[in-house]
DNA sequence: TGAATAGTGTCTTTCAGACAATATGCC
DNA sequence: GGCATATTGTCTGAAAGACACTATTCA
């Protein structure tokens, strides 16, 4: 038992963070993956990540990797789980903080950074063989993303700043794999007072417009 | 950007889990605290916890901190949340991985494990100063465990194999801190199917003996 | 029979879910 | 007017919450 521990006594495992950007575009629910390219994996897909640096929190060091592979800088990021199997890493010992991320598909236009990595949105129903243990990370953030659709406004990250409801009304069914009533929808989400009405819809559209609305917060409202 | 990462490169942050360990005794919600008897807060209550090593998972990192400082095994052991602000410990880098744990204070006696160190229940709202970022956890991990409360069985840790509904009745009130209907209560617990009756209550008590329950399920079934 | 706790049912309100007709704007 | 989508309300069933009296055991 470590009755005098001594920090640098021990061998350290290495902390690395990887995120689960979401987006809903062409009707599915999709995450961003990067193709490696260094081992182990070298060539497969993998969540964007990295290491964490000494100076900075678990929050700070998934933005950093965020911004860096993708572009996108301070989205709400949320702390999933941390995975620690000791094999899930061939080279080392390495744990890895997990976190997720949502982006609007149309207000969002994918930047090269210059990195030459590729990266792409996949179907989280089609995803490829992903390296180290993404897939099951995949699985537990996708479950997680729909279990606070119920109970959270989260949803708001993955909506332009103004929307339609049956807009809404799609991104929830596409993240549920479900169909839902149109009226009893509306009368639920607007009951939460999340959303508020602004002005109409205007591109020249061949039927009646629709009514946008905007979320009355910019930000997540944190529950948990 | 790490183009090439070498996993050798990089300083590595220590790594450590800490455990909530909660149970209900005299009418309150308590965690167990260990007192350092190292520096740094040398003599401060801290949460039970120490350094995963190389070759357990984080999971059994948590059940042998638990076991080894407590003497208890093979608890329900949940994951919470990852801290890792680089200012949390004052001597090195150090992420911690916390997980909360839940014992029936009557089924379970504190075992000395020979270790020294001073172990002792407070309740959760009478915490001492706490070593670290241990009270923000222990919030942390109190606010969780009131969560789910509503729609989980996580509560059967916290009770013997067999009690009374009055018995269950004032964990719940214990931990929300509320005052429950008891018709309205029993209804509802009864309805979810969770917990089934026995035989009867037998120590001669000067009063009606109440009916005895116990859970149908003996494991914490998983919501998340 | 008195003390102490166990056990039980009704009514009201709220929320979820099923369900279809009318309104609007453009061509 | 015809097309395409937007918008709206009622009814029903289930669950949550308020509320108070009777039952049982032992001393």
């Amino acid at each position: 038992m470590k009755d005098k521990y001594d920090v640098t006594k021990y061998d350290r495992p290495s902390v690395t963070v990887d995120v689960l950007l979401f987006t809903v575009e062409a009707g599915e629910l999709k995450i961003l993956l990067v193709k490696r390219n260094e081992t182990p994996f070298e060539d497969s897909w993998a969540l964007p990540g990295g290491f964490v640096r000494m100076d900075e929190s678990l929050d700070e060091a998934a933005n950093r990797e965020l911004s860096e592979e993708t572009g996108v800088k301070n989205l709400y990021l949320e702390q999933l789980y941390t995975f620690g199997n000791p094999k899930r890493d061939p080279r080392t010992r390495v744990i890895t903080v997990t976190y997720m991320a949502l982006v609007s598909n149309t207000e969002w236009k994918f930047k090269s950074t210059g990195d030459a990595k590729e990266a792409k949105f996949f179907a989280v129903d089609k995803l490829p063989k992903l390296a180290f243990d993404h897939t099951e990370i995949s699985k537990y953030g996708v479950q997680r993303l729909r279990n606070k659709l119920g109970y959270t406004n989260i949803v708001l990250g993955l909506l332009p700043g103004s929307f339609t409801l049956t807009d809404l009304q799609k991104v929830y069914e596409i993240i549920l794999k479900t169909s839902l009533d149109k009226r009893n929808f509306r009368k639920k989400i607007l009951s939460t007072g999340l959303i508020v009405a602004s002005g109409k819809k205007l591109e020249g559209i061949a039927h009646r417009p629709a009514m946008l609305y905007c979320f009355k917060n910019k930000k997540v409202v944190i529950t948990d």
